[in-house]
DNA sequence: ACAAATATAATAGTATTACTATTACAATAA
DNA sequence: TTATTGTAATAGTAATACTATTATATTTGT
């Protein structure tokens, strides 16, 4: 896989962004720089002046690539679930059997996330505990339904359909495929947080992993 | 129920604020307003000067009851989660078969919020959204493991321990019961929110509720 | 009743944040 | 070599979140 997918560059909605972040150095340089700061500092605190500072160059160059912090967020968070989507289609194109491709999935999903050396400005590891404690404020906001509109969200609920066709593969008669599908994606990030602050209501840690209630629940749900 | 209960109070973690809003007239109208306002136009922009334009009063004046934006939506939240356990508390007490429990608990945390009498100076139905859309930014930040350790979300993990010790009273073999009892709350939070914005990724709707969907969910997850 | 003590609220600020207008410098192309 | 474009720095502004200080009620004790 390595070998064959070495150009592979995941694509972000290109209205999310003023200049292509991968284009230059100093973008990439705010990609790999903004993902250290935001994991770091927590978005509330992080923005253009510290990010300049840490990068070595200024507040206002950064405003040449996005429009605020907020659009960089959804550039990250767009970026995490194309390179979500991406495993998820290459784990799961080989294997024929509905119910071990859907597990498959659901491991992708759920499963601690390991650095992929594909990227080297992009370290998944911390992008994924971004995902945990920020995602959900890149849309719950009054501008959601605009942005939507945009097409901002698009690699997101793509993945989302994915699933859920997988799940309808496994089971066509049940009911609520595609919202068993986005309480999956969406609960799994609450989990993971949830095993980090507030532990006393998850089950999840080690031993129990979030990848086996949810694979659990799934098969149980759909009635396999 | 109305004439026993005519006079409880949901009482909120004391550190949440300094001066209790529920002691004077100010106190409720800053409840009753910042509902409102948070409401209408989002908790990004919601702020102390405007509640103060919209309530009559000055935007320092609340700076006695709380200490800034945040602990408001701290208070408000325990509010509704500690209403929410009120209710669930009197409307599964009598039932003694515990999958019936289990069901009316549901029913409870996922069916949409109606109007309650009992609490003149609290809109329930406008509060339940501000929960929708922004009760993970009350514990997405950098401060929640000191915020926990005040208690600032006792009264939310008690609901969850509620939910989870009547899924153990239906099945005491299941192996995830406070993982699927947290993914419920937060999950109907989720879903509620995907009926408004992004329809395309949940089934629930007037016809398919969520609360069918999660009954159903629990229930299959849990084998009976 | 009346002063002292306390509670409550208003005025007028400051520090920080998010963002922008303008200018300067560098790299490339005609 | 001189336009053209890309890139970055300076120096701002407007709004936000919050605070210090002062003023005005209200309550309490004698």
């Amino acid at each position: 896989m390595d070998r064959l997918l070495i150009n592979i560059k995941i694509s972000v909605n290109e209205k999310i962004y003023i200049k292509d972040p991968e284009s230059s150095d100093l973008g990439k340089r705010i990609l790999k720089h903004s993902i250290e700061l935001i994991h770091s500092i927590g978005f509330e605190s992080f923005n253009f002046k510290k990010l300049g500072k840490e990068i070595g160059s200024n507040e206002s160059s950064l405003y040449r690539y996005f429009e605020n912090k907020h659009k960089l967020l959804l550039y990250l968070t767009s970026w995490y679930w194309g390179w979500l989507e991406y495993k998820l289609v290459f784990s799961t194109n080989g294997i024929s059997n509905p119910k071990d491709k859907l597990i498959k999935a659901v491991e992708i999903i759920c499963d601690v996330i390991r650095e992929d050396s594909r990227f080297s400005h992009i370290n998944e590891v911390k992008l994924s505990k971004i995902l945990i404690a920020e995602y959900s404020k890149s849309y719950l906001t009054k501008e959601v339904d605009t942005e939507n509109k945009e097409g901002y969200f698009s690699i997101y609920k793509r993945l989302i359909i994915r699933i859920k066709e997988m799940i309808e593969q496994v089971n066509p008669e049940y009911q609520y495929s595609v919202s068993l599908a986005s309480s999956v994606v969406e609960g799994t990030l609450h989990q993971h947080f949830l095993r980090e602050h507030f532990p006393s209501i998850t089950d999840c840690s080690d031993t129990k992993t979030t990848t086996s209630f949810y694979s659990d629940l799934i098969l149980k749900t759909i009635q396999i």
